[in-house]
DNA sequence: TTCGTATATGATTATGTATTCATATATGAA
DNA sequence: TTCATATATGAATACATAATCATATACGAA
């Protein structure tokens, strides 16, 4: 059995990780940038970089941070790799808080 | 007239900055934490302090950030001042989150 | 294999920020 | 006013991290 949370005011550490990590994902502008380019469509790389001016590693390093949230996945197609959103409910987050953001 | 925003693939400056604020709050653990606290009912900041088991100048440098994001607000009662959340939407966001994390 | 292109990675740097200690301020009571 | 308590604030520190450059790796074509 797993150890249950010792206050029932707080959340358990794990939780807390998971719940953190989720939204440091999307508190970075350009992160926030290469998500909001994926809602429409898949882009590799290169394009994101093009697109949003960005340089190369920049967007791999931070496709990489995406990649390992599972908030993003990637398929291949000879050298390029076309990138697409993999969570809904995340997505879905994002694109409220535009909104919210936009008519403010 | 405001300039509008060059590539309609890309986010103003200004949305890309409230929506990152917006995220960077809900980033941390402490934050967290304390906003998890205020789902339930107000809290003094000493009550706060004592039941996450932090200090107090931490305590309340993060209500102040939480304050300037306008995600908290608070009513003086005495030499104490007790916080409520001020932001149903954010709360929301959070509240989903957790339940996401916890089931996963 | 070699070449060209797309992407990933490692190291470095610069910047941001969460926490802490010490102290200041504010309020109520005596 | 003086005292005690609650909260806020400033400075310092330690730590995290985003961007960059240089380079490595991966793949397809010839």
């Amino acid at each position: 059995m797993e150890e249950m949370k010792v206050n029932p005011h707080d959340l358990d550490e794990e939780t807390l990780f998971l719940v953190s990590q989720t939204f440091k994902a999307l508190s970075d502008p350009t992160r926030i940038r290469i998500l909001n380019l994926l809602f429409n469509k898949e882009y590799s790389v290169n394009e994101i970089a093009e697109t949003l001016d960005l340089r190369q590693s920049t967007v791999s390093h931070q496709l990489r941070f995406l990649k390992n949230l599972r908030l993003v996945k990637y398929r291949r197609e000879g050298t390029s790799l076309f990138y697409s959103y993999d969570d809904e409910h995340v997505m879905n987050m994002l694109k409220q808080t535009i909104e919210h953001a936009i008519h403010s």
